[in-house]
Order: structure tokens, then sequence, then C-alpha cells
DNA sequence: CTGAAAGCGCTTACAG
DNA sequence: CTGAAAGCGCTTACAG
């Protein structure tokens, strides 16, 4: 391995000064064309390049954006960090990814490890470890050092910094009355993810989309997809049901199987909505009826808010944005 | 903002030298048990973190890997990554992230500001138009320095440097195979990416897997899902059908879907298999017999081979992994 | 216009 | 056992 060409190593071969050289390359006003030229094209023919460490070292910034997000493999969180990572390298930052894998610990040790000069700042979605205990302790050192950090999607109101979500309450208020639109009389809620908060506020909004309408509420909730289409069909033998909110695209994906397993039909017999998009939404059959949770635009968003407080282009006030929802109607319900 | 608290700092408050402070925090055996203790306490209290860019400076490496792929909405690279990451945390590694977007352009920017001190090594999959230019100009430099580099999926034979991948063209011989071990007598070939280097390799895997079989080769080619269900309809009527090799997941999706919608019966009348394993193959209904592409554990192998590489575990030459790939069997096809 | 010097925050070989 | 000094590679205020 060739050992890296330096700017001292440059200063001896042009026979310059080093920080005539530094501010040849850097095309400081100080130094005179002829001198820039020559040094500039020797650095070229010696492939130099500055290095990061050493240049962060003195900025004092990386020019990089620390994201910490529970996994990848669900299509909300690659579209969010796709438009992180679209936003950043548009504004010359590049992104560093850590998963918390949902746990509280590796969220920990993400934050510990990011905020000793790795990242300008970071973009968070809280794991459900974090927002089960409710032990945001983790958070208390970067808080006070008023280390940037931007919540999204999966935040938590207490804490003081900028943050980006959706109105989960509103989004689910709203799949509830698109099913009584079409017609439903029966619906009910069914969530595998009743321990989270974006889990409890969707569950809020199913409870004020059925409000003074008379429907007796009923929520279905299933800790397991071993045992999902046992409880879905206890339920629908239980009580008559002619509409479904999912709390996610996966239970509800599961619901129009198993439902179409059991000769139920959809959505003459039952309409199904999900609170959230993706591949299998998108192309299953019959197709999901969906609330976008504008994925990729909250990642963008998070990345812009991010960078206006690094540049201190806002007030010192956290911001929150809500962003608007809004549905995609596809045939698992009546249009 | 609060200042962060470093070495000198320290040293003012505990009226020592900073190397005396340094080494009691590192756990140095030079110094006295007791002044450790002194130390550790004060920097534990004033919440003392090493400063990651000075560190790196020294040590010439930065405990991180740049990882750049072509983009993160296609579920294989979503799984490689995970796969990447979570080997990497093992080992104490962070991961930088950039995406290609399938741009040759960006790939190189990528390569050019990563390997300035920025990450200790590379693991790349290939953007399509690079593997379609031909061009791997961008490389040189890296190369040139010995820079290490892992290419997994999406690799180039000419290039030297460690690799990961699994046969594609095997891999569709051997879902040919399984087509024909279940009982298929008349299997064609669908594919949506026959311009693509990875879709060519499936092919001629499939024309490997029918040879001396006596079938008649039948390779349809769609381009466009607008014309899906027509062309595959067409196909269906024209020539006896009872078997389909589909070249990617998407593709094979939508031939059951479209199969089912015009009374095929799957797999009775039409066994499917795909080239690519993912959330859809998994969840769709019936779901989709397939050929594990090992995303996750490509990702892990090329990060294991990444970071031996590192630490001089392996010798200078280059290694080559091919993984072995594995039949998912699911619905789509009889056992 | 060029250069010497200080400093970013750390580590480590060397003295004492 | 403790400390002074050099150095990682860069930038920049200050002299000349």
């Amino acid at each position: 391995m060739e050992k890296k060409c330096t700017l001292k190593d440059l200063s001896k071969i042009l026979n310059l000064a080093i920080s005539t050289v530094s501010k040849a390359i850097n095309n400081s006003p100080e130094i005179s064309e002829s001198t820039k030229i020559k040094v500039q094209n020797t650095a070229r023919l010696y492939n130099y390049t500055p290095n990061k460490s050493a240049q962060n070292l003195k900025s004092k910034r990386t020019k990089t954006i620390g994201v910490i997000v529970p996994d990848l493999l669900s299509h909300f969180f690659a579209m969010a960090i796709h438009g992180i990572e679209t936003e950043a390298h548009s504004k010359g930052y590049k992104i560093i990814i850590c998963l918390s894998n949902e746990s509280r610990e590796k969220e920990s040790e993400s934050i510990k490890t990011m905020i000793n000069g790795s990242v300008d700042g970071l973009i968070i979605s809280l794991s459900k470890e974090t927002q089960i205990t409710g032990d945001y302790g983790h958070f208390e050192e970067a808080l006070k050092y008023d280390f940037p950090i931007v919540l999204f999607d999966r935040t938590f109101e207490r804490m003081i910094c900028d943050k980006v979500s959706i109105n989960d309450q509103l989004a689910a208020k709203e799949a509830t009355e698109h099913l009584l639109k079409t017609g439903c009389q029966n619906i009910i809620f069914l969530s595998t993810i009743y321990d989270t908060s974006v889990g409890e506020k969707r569950k809020m909004g199913y409870l004020d989309g059925i409000k003074n309408t008379g429907i007796q509420s009923c929520i279905l909730k299933i800790a397991n997809y071993n045992s999902f289409e046992k409880l879905l069909l206890q339920q629908l033998q239980n009580i008559k049901v002619d509409g479904i909110v999912a709390a996610d695209e996966l239970s509800a994906i599961s619901t129009i199987k198993y439902a179409l397993k059991n000769s139920y039909k959809i959505p003459e017999d039952i309409s199904v909505i999900g609170l959230t998009n993706g591949v299998l939404a998108k192309n299953y059959a019959p197709s999901l009826t969906v609330v976008d949770q504008q994925a990729t635009e909250q990642g963008t968003l998070a990345t812009k808010t991010l960078i206006k407080r690094l540049d201190k282009q806002i007030p010192s006030e956290p911001i929150e944005h809500i962003l608007k929802t809004s549905i995609i109607q596809r045939q698992s319900t009546f249009p």
C-alpha cells in the first residue's frame, strides 16, 4: 500500500511552505495565480486528497449525519433512509447508519459512539424498547450538550428537539372514515404493534373515527403471526365485521390473505385498509388501500431540518413538522 | 451548546499532565492505581469522551466501513446491508452508506469522498451504469493505493480485489431443474431484466437447465409491466406451458397474479419459480418458490472478508467467495 | 504574495 | 510513576 500523499509531501516536492500549499489548493485569494496552478497541477499529479480526519479535527465539523433506525427491512425505513441519503448527498453530507434492532441498549450505544465527533447531528426513529420502557436516559448527555437531533416518525413529545412526523392518530381516523364513507358499518381495528407509540396513536385515531357513529369499538390485538389466522377467524365469526383498519402493512396483507383463504370476499364481505404503503400493498391481489405515511418525505424533511439547524438557519426553539398523509385508493376497499 | 470536555480540560482540573490523563484513561500500566481512579472518576463526572477525529488522525484508522449500493428500496440490498451492519457492529465497526442510484458518476463520487480517511475499507455492489459502460476508471486510484475493497453480488471479474457473489447462471439452472424434478415438461423463461448482466446469466442458466431434455427453449421478454398480462396470456395460449422460471421477484409475482386472474391454477396448471427472495415472495398467496440469493449472507461474508483484510489475517492475493444458493420451496411449485 | 507558528485533541516514545 | 515534547494532517491568524 503506497503511502497517501500529504500537504507536507507536496510542500517538499514544490519547495514551498505547507501553508502556502494548503492555501493554493483551497484557492485562497492570497496566493498568486502562477503558484496556484503549479501547486494544483502537482497535487493532481500525485493524487493528493486532503485527509478527512485532520480536516474534521480543525473544522470541528464532519459533514456527516448519523441515522439510527429500528431496522432496514421494513419498507418504511428503507424509503425514509432513501429520502435522507438523497437530501444529505445533495447538501454535501454523508450518512452513517446504525440499526437499533428495536433495542434500547443498541440505540444508546449508537448514540454514544456517534456524538463524539463522528457526526454533526443525528436523525433518529426510536426503538420499540425505548418507547415501551419510556426510559430516555440515553438521550440526556446529547441533549445537555445541545447536540442536534431530529426525531422522525417514532417520536417522543417530551423530548426537546426537532421532530418530523405524520399525525398517526389523524391518519387512522381518516382511514376509518374512509371505510365509513364506502358503507362499512362494523369496523374493527387490528394491530400487531399495539405496544408502540405509533400503534397507540393509530388505535386512538380509529376510536376517534367511530365516535358518534354508534359503532361498537373493537380492537383485535395479535402478538404473533403464528396465531394470526386463528385469532382473525375467531373475531370474524364472533361478531359481524365488514371493515378492518389494520395498523400496518403486513398485518393488513395477512388479513386479506387469511380472509380470502376462508372464503370471505374482499371488499364485498370485508373492506380492508392499511396504515402504511409498501411493495406488498401495491402488488398484492387485491391490492391494498392504504394511508401513505410519507416515508421518503419524512426522511427528506428531517434531513433538511437538521442541516438548517446545523447552519443555524432556524431559531433555537425546536421545530415540529407534521406531514399530511393521503389515502391511496386500491382494490381492497370500494371506491 | 456547552463545550465538550477534552483531555486538556481534565488535565487542568486535575493538575496533571495531558499525557498522564490520557494514559490513565486508557488504563496504561504505567500509571498508578490511585491516579487512575482519580482521573477516571473526574472523567466520568465531566462526561469526558475522546474526540473521534483526533483519535482517527493519530491511529490512521476510523473503524468505519463504507458501503456503496445501487439502492435501498430493493429488498435484496436492504437485506445485504442488514447483514453488513450486523456483522460490522459486532466487530466494533460503523458503516457509512452511499447510494449510487445505478449511476456511475455518483458511485465514483462516493468512492472519492470515502477513501480519504473517512473509512478503512469499502464494500460495493456495482451500479448498472458501471456494468453497462464497462468503465472502471473510477476504481483506479483506490486500487493503486491498495485500498481495501470487497465487491459483492454485482461484481466485475477483471477487478483485482476480494469478491463475494453467487453463481447466477447456476442458480437459474437449478431453478429450471427444480421444475423438471417436480414434473414440468414445458418450461419457459420469463424476463423483464434481459438487458442486464444478471438477466443474461440467468437466461443462460435456464438454457443450461433444459439442455438434453428435449424441451423447446422459449424466452418471453417483457419490457413493460403495462403489457405484462397481455403478453403472458398470448404466450400461455400459444403453446402449452406448465412451468415458468421468472428472472426476478416482481415478474414472478406478476406471473402468478395474472395467471390466477385468468383462471390458471398455481401450481396445478403452471408452476412458477422466481429468482430472488423478498417480502412479496414470502407473503403472497400462493407464496412463491424461489432461489434465494443469500442477501444477508453475502453482506455478512463481505464484511468478514473486509475486516480480515484490514487486520491482515488473510494472504494478500484476492479472495473470491461464491455462495451456494438454495431453493426455498413454497406454494407456487409442487413439493 | 509567501512562510513560520500555533493549534484542533489525541497518543506515545522518551526523559526524569 | 509522571511529564515534556513530537507528531498525526490540516487550517488560519499573523509577520514579513
